[in-house]
DNA sequence: ATGGCTTATTGTATAAGA
C-alpha cells in the first residue's frame, strides 16, 4: 500500500493539483487537511470519475478533513469521542483491513494564547481516544497535519523557535505521549537527516530558502512498521503555481 | 524588522494559518 498525507488550504483551490497527484501517484490512501468547505461542496462526483471513493468532514472556511481511496471504505467515524467540538479536524475509516485516522491538529496560533490552550486540551482528549482504537486494531496508521515539530532537526532554525509554537515543549511532550502509546514516526524509519520539512512559509520565499518544518506526519503501530518499505516527502506539489504550503508526505508498505 | 503570502468572507478590511 501507498498511503499519503496532505495538507491542502482550501480543496477548492487545490482540487487540479489533488486530481493530477493522485493521477501520478496512485495511492492506496491520501489523507487531506484544511479542505475548508462544507460536506454538500466536496467533490466527490469529480474524484468518482477519477476512481477514487471519499469521505469528508468538513465546514465553512476552517478546518475540514477527507480520507480518499480507490478501495472500499468502511466503519466511518467523526470526531473525537466525548470531546465536544464545533471544528471538524478528524476522520477514521478502515481500509483493506487497515485503520486509517486523519487529523488536523490545531496550529495553537502562540504559546499562551487561547488557541494555544485549546490545541493542548484537544491532544489532552485525542490521545486516551487513540489509545482505545489502538487496543482495536494491530493495523493503525496516524496521519495528518500534528502542527508539531518533534525534534530541533524538523526545524529549520531552532534556535529561533524554542518555547515558540510548533517547537515548544508541552507541545513536543504531546506528540512524545502519541509515540508512548506505541507508535513509531515512520519517516524516521528511513530518513535521519536535517532540512527535510513538510510545510514552508509562503512569505520570504521560505520554499527556495528551504526555511521550512516537518510537521505533517505518519505515525503507525509497530505491526505496520515491519512491513514498511519507504517514506519520503514529495516536494514537487510545493512548486507548482499557487501550491499548498504543505507538501505531502508519503509512505509505503508491503500490506 | 513579529512583516513578508495566501485563503475565505454578505469583503472592499479582517481573521487565520504556521
Amino acid at each position: 500500500m501507498k498511503i499519503a498525507t496532505w495538507n491542502v488550504n482550501s480543496l477548492n483551490v487545490r482540487l487540479p493539483h489533488v486530481l493530477d497527484w493522485l493521477e501520478t501517484n496512485k495511492p492506496d490512501v491520501l489523507c487531506l487537511q484544511e479542505t475548508k468547505q462544507e460536506d454538500h461542496k466536496f467533490p466527490y462526483d469529480i474524484l468518482k470519475e477519477a476512481g477514487y471513493n471519499a469521505i469528508h468532514s468538513g465546514q465553512k472556511t476552517y478546518n475540514g478533513v477527507a480520507i480518499i481511496s480507490p478501495h472500499v471504505i468502511d466503519d466511518v467515524h467523526i470526531g473525537i469521542t466525548n470531546f465536544v467540538d464545533e471544528q471538524k479536524r478528524l476522520i477514521a475509516a478502515t481500509i483493506n483491513g487497515v485503520r486509517f485516522i486523519c487529523v488536523y491538529i490545531p496550529n495553537g496560533q502562540s504559546v499562551g494564547s487561547d488557541k494555544y490552550a485549546y490545541k493542548l486540551n484537544w491532544l489532552k482528549a485525542f490521545t486516551p481516544w487513540l489509545e482505545s482504537e489502538i487496543s482495536k486494531y494491530q493495523k493503525l496508521a496516524l496521519l495528518g497535519d500534528y502542527n508539531i515539530a518533534p525534534e530541533n532537526i524538523d526545524c529549520h532554525d531552532p534556535s529561533a523557535w524554542i518555547g515558540q509554537v510548533l517547537v515548544s515543549e508541552a507541545e513536543r511532550e504531546a506528540f512524545k505521549a502519541l509515540i508512548h502509546l506505541g507508535l513509531e514516526d515512520s519517516f524516521r524509519l528511513f530518513e535521519k537527516g536535517e532540512g527535510q520539512f513538510s510545510w514552508w512559509d509562503y512569505r520570504m520565499a521560505g520554499f527556495r530558502r528551504n526555511l521550512g518544518m516537518r510537521i505533517d506526519h505518519i505515525l503507525i503501530t509497530p505491526e505496520l512498521s515491519k512491513s514498511c518499505t519507504t517514506s519520503y516527502i514529495d516536494k514537487a506539489p510545493r512548486k507548482l503555481e499557487r501550491p499548498s504550503d504543505h507538501t505531502p508526505v508519503v509512505l509505503e508498505f508491503s500490506i
